[in-house]
Formats: structure tokens, sequence, C-alpha cells
RNA sequence: GGAGAGGUGGCUGAGUGGUCGAAAGCGCGGGUUUGCUAAACCCGUGACCGGGUAACUGGUCCGCAGGUUCGAAUCCUGUCCUCUCCGCCA
């Protein structure tokens, strides 16, 4: 969330930045909560100074009489306390709602747009499109003949969008997932597998909203607890309520975790294959910057995602994303589109991967403050989040990238290692 | 799952109803001493929200949420977490 003295003070900023993210909040009743607020903490503060002047004068008291007279009269205020405590966290409650529906400032150079219709290209991946002088299959197709990816046994035990990963393709996603790993060990990011599951209001700090009518979270029943979307959950999690010293930072970890998502209201919209998906695993990027420090570690990690699509020999485009699709908290947000001979009439870029800077919006929320040596006071950190590789939509790529007329497809030179083989093709019989 | 112990400032750790936002130590900042460094000594040093140009000043905070009381770090209830032991188990 926003500063709540800053959104005071540049409350027409905050009101257009709103319209350019096409976020309804509601800046204005923001402004009068806020002015109420103050008024009645001010009440607040006076009658509890008054109590506690009361208060402490009866322990210095001898007189019995006097002794009682004071205790009544320090009854009468905290009745009175505790009334004016009561509205003011009526106020504060909805001020405080409010205030965490107000989106994050807007990079200035983010392209202006309502969808990602307006998202701007900025670049294009270093392997060419291939080129097929055959009729390219998609992943679905490739899946089923390869005996890769059985979409019926997964809806048969978890319904539609589930699925199980077979032979060659458990060990793409294994190798994938080491691939990963090792550009980001050597890149010093300390590596985690988190928790699967996070308390609702880890998942509120990082900015996602578990049971609301459209919320993309699976909850588990009875309890406070919820199926991550993104390991970007517990990583921002991971150091909540904390302070660290600046020369600390950067923070940076990667984190393995399985990705579930309820994707509701998403149907009828690219939920062919592995694209859209309940559950997937991703290996997922994450940074505890200094506040001066998060632009120039923004352009690092989409660096980092061109490397390991140039890596594999994907082709990609990198897009800057419009304001309208950026999200609550996201200041700025690159995403790689990577081509998909399968897709459409003669193939599309679908995203792959999307790196974000928050900037202190998640950190203000979940409490991640730094100190500087010799400073009075702490700030807050920034936080960014990319994905190193999410391997199902990994998968899509390669496998259609990669097919050859045979129906085979190719292992990427640099997977050929972790895999064990050059090429896979369909099983005897 | 059963039985205990405990969660206090950046860290360690005292504090069992009033003058405690909280001893002491570490760390950190400043100073004295010093050829330099170190050591020693002295002073200062929590966070958050308000008011004030400022000096300064009001309030909140001792895991979290409630309760008792004029008054709670301290007593009570719930809850989360940590540790030890027992049971079960991959």
């Amino acid at each position: 969330m926003l500063d709540r003295k800053f959104i005071v003070e540049n409350a027409e900023l905050v009101k257009n930045n709103c319209a350019l993210r096409g976020s309804k909040a509601d800046v204005d009743r923001f402004l009068v909560l806020d002015g109420k607020r103050r008024e009645k903490q001010a009440d607040v503060d006076d009658l509890n100074r008054q109590a506690n002047e009361v208060s402490k004068s009866i322990g210095q008291t001898k007189d019995p009489a006097e002794r009682e007279a004071r205790k009544t009269r320090g009854r009468e205020l905290r009745d009175k306390t505790a009334a004016a405590q009561a509205d003011l966290d009526a106020i504060a409650a909805e001020l405080d709602s409010v205030q965490r529906s107000i989106p994050n400032l807007s990079h200035p150079k983010a392209p202006v747009g309502g969808d990602d219709q307006a998202n701007l290209e900025l670049r294009k991946g270093k392997t060419p499109l291939p080129r097929f002088d055959f009729k390219p299959l998609d992943h679905v197709q490739l899946g089923e003949r390869l005996a890769l990816i059985d979409f019926e046994g997964g809806a048969k035990v978890a319904g539609h969008g589930f699925y199980f990963l077979k032979n060659d393709a458990v060990l793409l996603e294994l190798a994938l997932q080491r691939y990963a790993l090792d550009l980001l060990i050597a890149e010093g990011f300390t590596p985690t597998i988190t928790p699967d599951l996070a308390r609702n209001e880890v998942l509120q700090g990082t900015g996602y909203i578990p049971r609301g009518p459209e919320t993309q979270i699976y909850s588990i029943a009875d309890s406070d607890l919820s199926l991550v979307a993104t390991a970007e959950i517990t990583l921002g999690g991971l150091l909540s309520d904390e302070i660290v010293d600046a020369e600390r930072l950067p923070l940076l970890f990667c984190g393995i975790s399985h990705c579930y998502r309820t994707e509701a209201g998403a149907h009828g919209r690219q939920t062919r294959g592995l694209y859209r998906v309940h559950q997937f695993t991703k290996v997922e990027m994450f940074a505890f910057t200094l506040p001066e420090a998060s632009e120039a570690m923004l352009d690092r990690f989409c660096d980092l995602e061109c490397r390991l699509f140039d890596g594999l020999g994907i082709p990609y485009r990198v897009v800057d994303t419009a304001t309208g699709d950026l999200g609550g908290p996201a200041y700025r947000k690159f995403d790689l589109e990577a081509w998909m001979p399968g897709r459409g009439e003669a193939g599309e870029y679908g995203e792959v991967t999307s790196t974000s800077n928050c900037t202190d919006y998640q950190s203000r929320r979940l409490g991640i403050r730094y100190r500087t040596k010799g400073e009075k006071g702490t700030q807050f950190v920034h936080t960014l989040n990319g994905t190193a590789i999410a391997i199902s939509r990994a998968l899509i790529a390669i496998l259609e990238n990669y097919q050859e007329a045979d129906e085979s497809v190719r292992v990427p030179e640099a997977l050929r290692p972790l895999v064990g083989k050059e090429r896979i093709v369909a099983p005897a019989g």
C-alpha cells in the first residue's frame, strides 16, 4: 500500500494514477476518513492522558477517601476513552481497507493503457523464430503422441486444469528447475524450496486476496492457510516484520514452489493445454533492495530471464506492461513472451515470465524495513519478484519450438546433460 | 497426539500490580586519551502515530487477540510460535 501521508499530500497524483490503472479506489473517501481519524485520535490521546494522570496519582495518594474519589474519576475517564477508541477503530478499519485498495504508483515510462493490448514491445531475444517445412503441432498433440502429458488422467483425479507429467516430461521439469537454479546460484541468489501453503495474512501482505469472490487462491478449510499462487508470497513473507541492516542489502533469494491458482473467471481464454492450469512448478526470483537500487534490480531480473530463455534457444520478446495491466503492487513490470508455434493460426507469443518492481508497496504491508548505520529511524525496503522459469509454460515453448517433422522433439542443448538425452521420441508400442 | 518451559529493545537478557518504554551487557553514534591502530574511560542511543520553525511535547507498543483493574511486561482466557521430554511416523 501507499504511505498514508503521501496519499494526503499528493491526492491528485494518486487519483490520476488510479485512473491510469483502471482502479476504482475511492481516494476522496480516503481523504475524508483520514481527517476524521486524526481528529478522533487527538480526542483519544487527550482522554488517555487525563486517565493516565489520574491513575498515577492514585498510587501516591494515602487518604482512603481520596483514593476512592479518584478511582471513580478514573473509571469515568476510562469509559469515555473506550467509547472514543471504538469510534476510532471503526474509522481506522475503513480507512485501512480503502488504503489497501489504492494501487502502487506507476513508473513514468510504463506505457499507458487499459489492458495488455497497450503493452509495449521493447526488444526480441537472440533466437530467431523457427521455420517449419511441415505443419507444426501444438504441445497438447505433442504431449499426447510422445506420452509426456496426461490431461485426461489429471482431470479424472482432480478435475479440469490438472495433468500428469510423464516419462521425459518429468526429466524435463527437473532439468528446467536445475538449469534455472544453476544460473541463479552463480548469480548470488540463495536457493530455497518454500512452503506451498501460507497464512492468509502473508498472502494479503504480498497483495493477494484469499476468499474474495474473484480470488485466484485456494483456501484450506477450517484454517487460515491458503495454497500459494507463487513463491513470491512465501519469499516476501519470509522477512515480514523484520528490520535488516542496510549493508546486508540487497538480499537475493530464489525459490522453488508449486503454484496453485483457481483461474476464476478465466474460462474461454487460452485454456488449452498447459497454458492456464491450476497447478504448476515455478522457480521464482525475489529481491529485497534499497529504494535507490530497485530500478537497476528490475533490469537485472529481466536480463536474467532473457539469459535463461536465450540459453534455452527459445524465441521471445520483452514487453513493458501497460498501466492498466500492472495489478496492485507493481510499479513497473516486464514480461517475456515466448514464441509458441502451435498457438493460434500460425503461432503466437504467450507470456512465460514476468518481473515486477513493487517498490515499497509490499514491504509497507509486510513491515520489512532497513536501518542505515548512523541514521535515525528506519525505512521500507523495496521488493522485486521475477519468474526465472514457470515450468508449464516453458514446456509449451520447448515442445513446440523444438519439434521435428517426425513428431520427435529435440532437447535444448543446455538441458541435454540434465535430461540425459538429445531427443524425445514416442515410446515403443 | 501427551507433559513441561519459554516468547521483553538491532542482539543477549533482568524485571510477578503503580514513578517501567523497561536494569545490565553487546552493538551503534559522539567525545577524552593516542605518533597510527587498538585498548581504556565518559556521554548518548528503540519503533510507530500526532502537535510544534525549533527546543520540546502527547499517545501507542514487552509474540498476537481479548479479559480483570483507577492502573498490566507483571494476574486471567484464547491463540500463534520456539525449545525439551514421551508417543506415533516418511
